[in-house]
DNA sequence: CTCTCAAACTAACAAATGTTTGTTGTTGCT
DNA sequence: AGCAACAACAAACATTTGTTAGTTTGAGAG
């Protein structure tokens, strides 16, 4: 019964693997399946079809970023402590689920009509969340004067590149990994 | 005979837009035909290929980016003032030849063999003078003892963010935002 | 042993893909 | 007018795509 969702636990993750490595489009049901160790078929018995690998991986991510904005929100605090803390959680999860996060920040625009919408909305949610927190920041005396929206993507921005770079072992890790974005993002590059 | 370099013209600015938009693997060459307004056989009087396509608009761009970076290279000023106008630049590109930008960002992957290496080659060469303009305002003492390489990735990812948002005419002008990109990043969100 | 049922396979499908072929205007030069 | 080069077209191509149908396998339950 559970060997199941195992074997579909086993597609969804080499899919992942793939289409960060080759893209959605560039991953076809027959590679897949011979990653996985079976005919392309035979996967139909564990999954509805292509697309909803896709929407699963997607989705899969874009709900756990939106449940950390859920809890950071709540949690006491300076909006500094906050914005840290909600980026420390973004971070880990790329460190944690680096396929799938790669999926959803490049494959997302493969998703089909509804699905396309309610993964923008998501989107939208969670940059809406954080945006507050810069903006509260700023309101408070705590951050600089900038614009919140350049603030808010220049910061998820700049994280995007630890789920294409970072390799466990690559001398840097994940602590010193955290700690150096952070310092770089909240106090800058220069020394004054 | 400028005729012919305006109709390949065309069909390489619409295919950036569309590949933009729908990705490599998304975007068919009918899909093309159609944007541009012809057949999709017609097209091959103007290109050799879907891959050539490709091919010229991420060389084009790791082109234009290896000369700026050489350009930088040999101004005088101290090595703050270097990055702050190669970061100058590399966000002016993204401003000016967003579609490409966004190609050679998200599909050069696509790339086949020898030109997947040689694009691999050219972006490693750009970041290798990016990183050493960093490593060397950490040994004149300009910059935060950061790790120069995750520095070097935290910059060139949050200014990605440039490609995918910014359009002009949404409240924030180009000077703005190169202004408000690179505060944050040399000086920091946090007020002290 | 036999029945069952999930899970694998082979074979095939229709649709879409990038590209080639052969042909037909159309333009400009002499 | 006549030739040459170009640029558009329709039709077809071989392949690859995601998916379905039908069949076989194999392990566990009675």
């Amino acid at each position: 019964m559970n060997k199941k969702l195992n074997k579909r636990q086993i597609i969804l993750d080499e899919a992942a693997k793939l289409f960060k490595l080759k893209g959605f489009g560039g991953t076809s049901m027959r590679d897949l399946a011979g990653e996985v160790g079976m005919e392309a078929a035979s996967m139909y018995n564990h999954i509805k079809s292509k697309d909803e690998i896709l929407e699963h991986l997607c989705f899969h991510v874009s709900n756990t970023y939106i449940a950390q904005l859920a809890e950071v929100e709540q949690m006491p605090g300076s909006n500094g402590d906050k914005l840290k803390e909600l980026l420390r959680r973004h971070i880990n999860l790329m460190l944690e689920d680096g396929a799938a996060v790669s999926v959803a920040n490049n494959d997302w625009k493969y998703l089909t009509d509804s699905k396309l919408l309610q993964f923008k909305e998501a989107r939208k949610q969670y940059e809406k969340g954080f945006a507050a927190l810069i903006e509260n920041g700023i309101a408070a005396g705590e951050f600089r004067p900038v614009n919140a929206s350049v603030a808010l993507f220049t910061i998820l921005s700049a994280v995007r590149w630890v789920e294409l770079w970072y390799r466990p072992g690559r001398g840097v890790t994940a602590q010193e990994l955290e700690e150096d974005i952070m310092a770089i993002l909240l106090n800058g590059l220069a020394k004054n």
